[in-house]
DNA sequence: GCCATGTATCGACGGTTGTCGATACAGGAG
DNA sequence: CTCCTGTATCGACAACCGTCGATACATGGC
């Protein structure tokens, strides 16, 4: 694919994305957009990644410590943080010759009100 | 697939599941089943059933009222609902010769526990 | 019993996803 | 500048998923 289409979610986490899924219907719009962080946290290696950044002392961890605990190779972590990231769910930012990941919690807070129950 | 392997998670929703994310490193086990649920969620026709269903007055709906505003063919909205059903998120009842599907308050609000930030 | 209606299953198709090894890129160390 | 280390990208492959039309199953009405 030549053509970027991250554009919806590229940034720390929405505010609060699309209200409840109690709240009414929501439209297509929505629909897709809260379908793709979902889908982001529908996979066991990126959920147990996605542990390991939030019970992190100091809540960020460096990419070269998640390939042994995540079990996979190296390039297939490297795949599912940019899946995370591109969900906006995580971020990595550049230390010295390492990255390191953090949870966004204001994406995981906004998937929470979206499952309220009334 | 001639066995039916949907040993996990085939009653209403489980307690409580997984602890939250934020908590601790979640085994293998845990992990499947977490992300079995979120990518029942990944899906834009799926959260609009969710939503139709938890908005719906008496929180159920006749599966044949679902047909048309998921906008999908009657045996695709069934295979989705089956999905939902399999996951813990919803349930289906008869009555007489209609199905009624309603969602599983306890099922999202283990979700919701799983995604709570520390 | 027979028909009509509502729901699920089957079989097929195309598209997406998880995974890997190989490789390219980036930045610090010497 | 040249190595070394950490990370991302590429290409390929198998498995899975969403979708449909056709069809089977189930229930109630007649």
């Amino acid at each position: 694919m030549p053509v970027p289409e991250l554009t919806v979610l590229d940034e720390a986490g929405p505010p609060a994305c699309c209200a409840p899924l109690t709240a009414a219907a929501l439209d297509e719009a929505d629909a897709r957009l809260l379908a793709r962080q979902f889908a982001a946290l529908a996979d066991p290696v990126r959920l147990r990644l996605v542990s390991l950044l939030a019970t992190a002392d100091g809540g960020a961890v460096c990419a070269c410590d998640l390939v042994e605990p995540a079990g996979r190779s190296q390039p297939t972590v490297s795949h599912h943080l940019k899946v995370l990231t591109d969900a906006g769910l995580v971020t990595g930012e550049r230390r010295g010759r390492n990255i390191w990941y953090a949870v966004v919690p204001a994406a995981l807070e906004g998937l929470r009100g979206a499952l309220a129950t009334a």
